[in-house]
Order: C-alpha cells, then structure tokens, then sequence
DNA sequence: ACCTCCCTGGCC
DNA sequence: GGCCAGGGAGGT
C-alpha cells in the first residue's frame, strides 16, 4: 500500500522515463480509474500531445505538471502500480490505463482494487479538489513540533487516527504511523491533544526519521506486493519494520509481545512495554 | 467528527 | 464461501 516513502520512491525512478516526454496516445480500458475526471473524455484530450515538465508529489498524490497549465495528478490508491515497458510486452492483470510516450515507451496504470485514479486538472480545479485540503507533507514540509501541537490541540482522537488524517499531515498511512508511533514510545490509542512538549518533539523527530528509513529501503513491499517499483523491484523496508504486522512477536526494544487492536477501523500494532 | 462504502486477491 | 486488507469521498 503506497504511503509517502512508496510513492516517493515511484516518482524518483519515473523522473528520467517521464520528464520532457510527450504524450502520444491514451488509451482508457476501465472507467473507474478516471471517475475524478468531470467529462470522461477531457482525460485523454488534456494529455494528448502534451509533454511532461516536472514529477512532483503532495503527501501520497503524484503531480506530473505539463507544458500547458495542466496536471496530472495520480493517487494509487491501495493497490495501484504505475510500470514503463516496451509496448507489446506482457501486461499485468487490470492494466487499466495506457499511456504512449514519444520515447517508443508506455507508461500504465494497473490497479486489482481501483482505489486508485488518474485525472488531468486545470489549476483551478486542482484548487478545489481533495488536495486543497491536504496539510503539509510529512516529509518536505513537516511542521516543527509547536505547529504539530497546535494542530493536536483539544483533539480527543487517538493520535493513530489523527496521524492517519491527510488534512492535518499528508502522506503518512497505517504503517508508518504505527512505525512512527513505536519510534516515539506513544500508544496509539493516546488522545491527539494529550500529548506533552516533550512527546511532541519526540513525535516529530520519529516521523522524520521513520519516512527517511522507508525511503531509503525503497518503501515496503508486503507479501502481497501490491507496491512494487515501476521497474517491478519490491521495496525492502518490510524486514525492518518493528511493529507493523508483528502481533505476537517480540518488541525489539523491550521485549514485551507485540499487540494489535482496532482503532477507527484500521489494524493498529505496538508495544504495550514500551509505548505509554 | 464520525460511519459507510467502494473493490479484488488471497487466505482460512 | 466468507472475511480481511484500507485511502479517501460522501453523507449525516
């Protein structure tokens, strides 16, 4: 499941494929994909003939910026991939999107789940779409521990659900919150408005240095590999990962047994030895 | 601020 | 055959 550091990883490898390229030809095999877009049609239209200016990325969402004022923006969803191969090649399952580049090469989308799109927005319409409201990303952008505090201030929510939360940090998903939440000793369940000073600063550091771990693992690829590199590598953070996944295992810190609980709908793991 | 739904592959 | 994974939109 793409989270910042995955979706980092994939915009980095498709920067020498894709920057400058023009875009020869579009072809939609599965509406789902491009529900986001008003007029269905506008997707193929505004990206035909069109080259790619710059790869930029907001929390989990890829921005590609074109030549005109458009971008093209692609959020993967739970289980979207994006590949470049050589047209005629094997295609995975639920290739959904494919896209001709002046290079000979193509670009797809395949997505099992289609919680993923793609859309092509004007500038106004991106202003007015999801990410208007996205808070800063995590990784270029996080805020200093003050800012976090206020952000958490009065919130009774667990800080699991809060830093699960787009509009207040954008690009961290269950995983690495959890990993982010063991690296800073905080119980998931704790409310986001209880949080000390000191925790704060604790909180920040390890969101930091988790998302920069992932990253330099190329992401984590889980069994499943529904995340795997444009050129098909898996990512290797999964090995390193001290909570997620680990019900029953032993804390590497402590000791104690890994637990696992429901919050907001959503798996949470952590150390009930280390993490208060 | 919370709940439900969307979707398929994989596993029991 | 049924359940689980879960990011984000939309509704209340």
């Amino acid at each position: 499941m793409p989270e910042l550091p995955e979706v980092e990883t994939i915009r980095r490898s498709l920067e020498t494929e894709l920057t400058w390229r023009r875009i020869d030809a579009v072809e939609v095999r599965h509406p789902r994909p491009v529900r986001r877009q008003m007029r269905a049609a506008d997707f193929a239209d505004r990206l035909r003939n069109r080259r790619v200016v710059s790869l930029r990325r907001h929390g989990k969402f890829l921005l590609f910026d074109l030549d005109t004022d458009l971008v093209w923006v692609t959020h993967l969803g739970m289980s979207g991939r994006i590949q470049v191969a050589d047209p005629g090649s094997p295609e995975a399952k639920h290739t959904h999107i494919v896209i001709g580049l002046d290079s000979g090469r193509e670009l797809r989308f395949v997505d099992p789940r289609t919680f993923g799109f793609m859309v092509v927005l004007t500038p106004d319409e991106l202003a007015e779409s999801s990410l208007g409201r996205l808070g800063p990303d995590a990784y270029t952008a996080l805020p200093r521990s003050r800012q976090l505090g206020a952000a958490l201030a009065g919130r009774s929510a667990p800080i699991k659900a809060l830093l699960l939360d787009q509009s207040i940090l954008a690009g961290i998903g269950n995983i690495y919150a959890d990993e982010a939440l063991h690296r800073s000793r905080l119980a998931p369940q704790r409310p986001g408005g209880s949080l000390t000073n000191d925790e704060l600063k604790a909180l920040r550091a390890a969101i930091k240095v988790t998302l920069e771990a992932g990253l330099r693992w190329g992401g984590t690829s889980l069994d499943d590999l529904a995340y795997l590199l444009p050129d098909g590598r898996a990512g290797r953070y999964l090995s390193r990962l001290r909570v997620y996944g680990r019900e029953g295992e032993a804390c590497h810190r402590c000791g104690s047994e890994i637990r696992r609980a429901v919050i907001r709908s959503r798996s949470s793991f952590w150390c009930p030895g280390c993490q208060r």
